[in-house]
DNA sequence: CCAGACGTTGTT
DNA sequence: GTCTGG
DNA sequence: CCAGACGTTGTT
DNA sequence: GTCTGG
């Protein structure tokens, strides 16, 4: 039996910028390398709307992708420090968290992802508290509509002392779904299409009604203890592995040990 | 009034 | 920025 | 989320 | 144990 695992905090966005431009009807975003690894404080893309103004009328709005640090800094903050803190924002207090609430109000966006990953951590009789990464994505084959994620996101903007602008978000989290609690009691708030437009440009009220688990279906399998380092890279970390539950490499025996 | 926090995850 | 604690 | 650091002196 | 960096 599985138990706990952690939340979304490490995801993979590989899709190309001109896919998601179509996917999301959406101009702009730089090319950016593929990322199995997506990690906290690093540059991802986000999708948000800006208003169009025609003679100073505003005419309506457009989506616009961005580049945005994952941990959302407050307009407010003294430091980006916070953002170590604000990877993932409770649905269930985000309307009242000063560090959300101005963003929920005003700057929802999306956030495009192929999948995300889990540490699931086996019980002691099985894994002794080793932690497992698990794959998570959508499952097309079985009628899941998009090709990727799309996260319920909050951005930021923030002004350093010299005035250089930051971007960030935050990934709105929620109750794992029946299909996802086995490994785990927490998920990322998954947005349909049908969902997208009014996140972004709904009343408050409106985008709350949408922070509930999606029970996808999803894809979900075991991976290698690879991605649990930032620094490594590339298509395999998604790959299925058979021996989830190998124990980890031994430690180099210490010359001058006792025994 | 000023000072200080402002966050999430998972923990026996 | 805005709220809480002292 | 995980990995890795976590300290001081003085020093070409 | 706790914080920072990725």
């Amino acid at each position: 039996m599985i138990s706990l695992a952690s939340m979304c905090g490490r995801y993979a966005i590989t899709t190309p910028i001109e896919a998601m431009r179509e996917i999301f009807d959406a101009v702009g975003g730089p090319e950016f390398q593929p990322r199995y690894n997506h990690a906290p404080t690093l540059m991802a893309p986000v999708v948000k709307t800006v208003p169009i103004f025609d003679k100073g009328e505003r005419t309506g709005h457009r989506r616009v992708i961005d580049l945005a640090r994952w941990g959302l800094v407050p307009s407010w903050a003294k430091s980006v420090d916070i953002g170590n803190h604000t990877i993932n924002a409770r649905s269930d207090t985000v309307r009242e968290k000063p560090s959300y609430r101005g963003a929920f109000r005003h700057h929802r966006c999306l956030v495009p992802a192929d999948g995300f990953y889990e540490w699931t951590t086996a019980t002691a009789e099985k894994g002794g508290g080793r932690k497992q990464p698990v794959w998570i994505a959508p499952d097309q084959l079985a009628g899941f509509a998009e090709p990727l994620f799309a996260f319920a996101g909050l951005f930021d903007i923030w002004h350093s002392l010299d005035g250089t602008e930051l971007h960030s978000y935050t990934i709105v989290t929620t109750d794992a779904s029946p299909s996802l609690a086995n490994y785990h009691h927490r998920m990322p708030v998954i947005l349909d299409r049908a969902g997208w437009e009014t996140w972004m440009t709904g009343t408050p009220a409106e985008a709350a009604a949408l922070m509930r688990p999606h029970d996808g279906p999803f894809r979900v399998h075991p991976v290698s203890t690879a991605v649990n380092n930032v620094r490594n890279d590339g298509p395999r970390l998604i790959e299925k592995v058979d021996n989830p539950d190998a124990p980890p490499p031994k430690p180099k025996p210490v010359q001058g040990s006792l025994f």
